[in-house]
DNA sequence: ACCGAAATAGTGAACGTTCACTATTACTCG
DNA sequence: CGAGTAATAGTGAACGTTCACTATTTCGGT
């Protein structure tokens, strides 16, 4: 998080008109008209201080002036569907709480324009700061305009410091190791896409609990949240890979490898277990219906908000603690094929 | 949708101060400390003149003053996976296009408290339009504020102008007809709150339908476009309905038709053809995979938020005209039980 | 070369607040 | 009771633009 720099001021419409060398209203006449009704030299006078002072209009004094905020809202329903919507929901009402207004957008494109779509932002003095709930390119962390607003993220890059409440994965341990109580030895993990935080929580959860309880992994498909991986990674696995157990980043990528099983004849639970994240809705009553993790989203937007705003104003954030993830059991865990004269799913015994 | 009235100016400050026989500065203390450091005697002469004047701060000037916007931005990945997600998502980059900020509000509360927080939000002079994607209550539609802001409403009751493009149910009407020409005859529909007019949209059609091709009708369960409304809606049907093919009116819903189903033993598609809206990613890979309708939703937020930028600058608006909706044929609908010869899922001769 | 209109540029005020002062009033204490 | 100080209230400027004017320049036509 980058604290706010020296408050350089922003160079005026004066600044520039006296460095053009003309009147303050020929620079708002440029700004307005971009350039029309001028004579070439003036435009191009104005247009060289712009470039020289990096003058960029004051648009509140503008909306002050006009009275045109160049605002508009949208009103939604209360998000409870999906992912980034529920974090959302949590977000915006923990700033409205604390009497912000939010600026949604929505960024695509590579994680490098991304990154410029941020910075810009964070220098036109618009927003006094960024939550960023999408990954953002490493260099973004440094070298953030002087007098801009802080940027916290909810999934980020190590190098820049994320909240990391998503990023916790070790809900995969309590999994894997109730799985193993229910008699399972070798495992599988398709991943989500390795750029956000949560999947290599989740990768490097699934890996040291692998380790730590002495179990076997057939290894690890880096997948990119879709369900074709999960399809894929079980279409690939050899007939003879042992594998009891699929660990999956999420429940689209679980579907895919329900799919896939189904595809091959594996019967769900009995041949193969399957678990999920994120307790899509329509998980709860697929065939059969899947085990998953259930993420309190809301709460992660608001407190990743609530670290914003407490960074903007400079004190302690007042974080809700409560647990964030709890497993959903459902009919695709189950006993090993070979263990299934064990008790349904249950804690298991540490090796440690 | 309200044309904004005459541009009523806002009290100021000093029309205030005036009124309570004080200073400006009195005034801004007041609004600054709520009341902290005046005598009881001033302070109530200003609560009286702010209440008389309807007074509210103008916080564009104080933004300017203050050099504080009380804007923060959150940024997000580009939303394909939710319903109002995508929608939000055409809306604001259609926004953006346009030159405009958004303010996302998540509203719960009924259509009551919604209504009354939509009347403030236009009343305060913040934005100078407003894009609702959640139902409003029909009163909100007259006595908007004067100078207010205009309203739009992209899923509405019929009593306000809704966008009605969400509420094109006719693709259910392509469903069925296709689904009768499989064999099918019987039809059960499981459909969302009809407070909502894409409920209604796909019950009116689901019903015209029937009627036109001379099918049956089990009936309609009104469902709230959980799960539990389908499994419910399957439990609670006899065993010699006749009922061959379900169309939901969602894919959470259908979920919950298909879980039904098998609780009961009917295979799908054997015995049961069942249909879903709104191409949940889940779907395509549930067992069965899930025949539902693909809504462009973008497009869909997008051309709402044309319209709003239309009305709000008097001009016609420019909409991409496009298809919205597209029939995905899965696996959970195919030939009705008795007419397992016929073909594929086709179009079907029309009686008409 | 001159007139008049069009094109271009400049001046000062205004938008509605808060800031940084100064002025007044009320209170405390010797 | 008066001086000193704290509490309360008032004054004018400033924030950075655009608006509504006025002033100057340019240019075509006679």
């Amino acid at each position: 998080m980058a604290v706010p720099g020296t408050p350089r001021r922003r160079p005026t419409i004066m600044e520039v008109a006296r460095e053009a060398g003309v009147s303050h209203q020929t620079v708002s006449r440029y700004l307005r008209n971009n350039g029309e009704g001028l004579k070439d030299a003036t435009r191009e006078r104005v247009a060289a201080a712009i470039r020289e002072l990096d003058y960029r209009p004051n648009l509140v004094a503008r909306s002050m002036r006009t009275r045109r905020t160049g605002r508009l809202a949208i009103l939604l329903p209360v998000l409870h569907s999906w992912n980034a919507a529920r974090m959302l929901d949590g977000a915006v009402s923990a700033a409205h709480e604390e009497g912000f207004v939010v600026e949604v957008m929505s960024l695509d494109g590579d994680a490098r324009a991304r990154g410029e779509r941020m910075f810009e932002l964070a220098d036109s003095g618009q927003v006094e700061g960024i939550l960023s709930l999408t990954p953002l390119p490493p260099e973004s962390a440094s070298g953030l305009p002087a007098g801009a607003a802080v940027v916290v993220s909810a999934d980020y890059d190590d190098k820049m410091r994320g909240i990391g409440e998503l990023a916790d994965g070790s809900t995969v341990g309590e999994i894997i190791e109730a799985l193993a109580g229910m008699g399972h030895r070798r495992f599988l993990h398709v991943s989500g896409q390795l750029q956000f935080s949560s999947a290599r929580g989740r990768l490097r959860t699934y890996v040291d609990t692998i380790a730590r309880l002495g179990l076997e992994s057939h290894g690890v498909v880096e997948g990119d949240w879709t369900p074709e991986a999960g399809l894929e990674a079980i279409r690939s696995l050899p007939e003879d890979s042992g594998v009891t157990a699929v660990i999956a980043a999420s429940d689209v990528i679980a579907a895919g490898v329900c799919r896939g099983a189904m595809e091959r004849g594996w019967r769900i639970p009995e041949d193969l277990s399957v678990t999920g994240w994120d307790d899509n809705p329509v998980g709860a009553h697929l065939h059969p219906s899947l085990t998953t993790v259930s993420v309190d989203l809301g709460l992660l937007g608001r407190n990743a908000m609530k670290r914003l705003v407490a960074v903007v104003r400079d004190v302690e954030p007042e974080l809700v603690e409560r647990p964030l993830n709890r497993i959903v059991w459902r009919e695709s865990a189950g006993p090993a094929p070979r263990a299934r004269t064990a008790g349904g799913p249950g804690p298991v015994r540490r090796r440690a």
